[in-house]
DNA sequence: GACAGTATGAAACGTCTGTTTGACTGTGTC
DNA sequence: GACACAGTCAAACAGACGTTTCATACTGTC
């Protein structure tokens, strides 16, 4: 049954691409209301209604709830991933030598920002990311190799060649601050427009931007010279 | 039937005070399922079963699963908001004058970290605490009121009593980087803990508190500095 | 036209949910 | 003994859940 499945989700119509079908309406209710209420509190018949299209559509293209959460999940996934780890590979690239540690976390603080805050399809995606880690519904360690230890390897070793004397470690230990700010920011600005419209969190958030930049800085290069 | 209930969870028997009763064993067993799987995942059931009681004993004394919540959630609220406030207040007082920002910000990573991540009936809460702000049962102004206001206007203050400099604004985005970074940690102890023991975490944790204390005492200075 | 395969639909299935009911204890009061 | 009340219990309630079944269209192939 699995493979049936598997088989129709892969096949797309040959004359019309598919558009407007059932599986792609079901695709866009699904992370609307997946996002706004979490896996297990939208029921099947709630993403179905607002899909237009019958409850049995679920099982039939996507064999169940799960199976449409986690192809959901795994798309938003590599994207947030791609463009986090290309944002420091972008910065390095450019300015060859001449990176400064605030250019550098202010493209990475962006780059890690844009996508949740701002409008687009990945607005408010910190949240089902939230839920995720919080009641795992997919693969404990997904999560982990496709985003924790990808975006960690790559901006700590981004520190390391901007900041002499930046242990390994250390420079570990940096992500982990950075990565916390840039978590704590996105959650406000989730709570703030649950509450009452991004509307007027986001004017602020170039501030912020340049706050975590650089308060990061000083931080990365105390650390450096800290022993 | 609201005041009824009031009226009996108010009320303790003159005599034995009560302990070992329903009411009690089922406060201790809904805050570690609670912890656990979070409000919806917990059914009554499951709570009464390791309660050793009935099902109905949960509408009896609390007037239903909600209320059982609620007085949970208040009293471990508290609870944190006071260690978090005083940590913050008694290094002020102890040190009058001679107060850095590296004590300052060790002390209060600790008060922080402590209750979520050692031993005790606080363990993991960060757990719960999130869940509760991804999908709230309780009333939505409730944790900004009970408990990021209050932090948040002590600690930007002490941070502006000890640097030289700083202006509230500043201040409060500093505030925000540090508890970023602490919420960081706490999440990364409760992963670690759900995947492997969290055995393996601890050790490293009062390396973490001094690098947060490190490296964010160096970003207030930079942000007071900054103009 | 016959057939196979894809897609959609209404209805039903079995299970789990929080809550309620009514009966049954034990205790203290008059 | 009669009464009131707190506490506990098994049983049942009504509703929501994800999934399945079966019937029905539509489409391209022979």
């Amino acid at each position: 049954m699995a493979e049936r499945t598997k088989a129709r989700v892969a096949r797309a119509r040959p004359d019309e691409e598919q558009r407007d079908g059932a599986s792609e309406r079901l695709l866009e209710a699904a992370e609307r209301l997946f996002v706004q209420r979490g896996f297990a509190a939208t029921s099947v018949r709630a993403i179905t209604e607002a899909a237009r299209c019958n409850v049995a559509a679920v099982n039939y293209h996507f064999d169940g709830k799960l199976g449409l959460y986690e192809t959901l999940f795994r798309s938003r996934l590599s994207d947030l991933r791609r463009r986090r780890v290309e944002s420091v590979r972008a910065t390095l690239d450019r300015a060859r030598g001449r990176v400064t540690l605030e250019l550098l976390l202010t493209a990475f603080a962006n780059a890690f920002l844009e996508p949740l805050v701002e409008e687009g399809p990945g607005r408010h995606l910190i949240g089902l990311l939230s839920r995720e880690l919080l009641d795992p519904h997919l693969p404990p360690k997904l999560f982990q190799h496709e985003m924790v230890e990808p975006v960690q390897r790559v901006l700590s070793e981004a520190l390391m060649r901007v900041t002499p004397g930046l242990r390994r470690e250390q420079a570990v230990h940096c992500v982990i601050s950075i990565i916390g700010q840039l978590t704590q920011v996105s959650f406000r600005c989730h709570w703030a427009a649950a509450a009452e419209g991004c509307e007027r969190l986001r004017p602020r958030l170039p501030a912020m931007v340049e706050h975590i930049a650089r308060f990061s800085a000083a931080g990365v290069r105390a650390c450096a010279k800290g022993r």
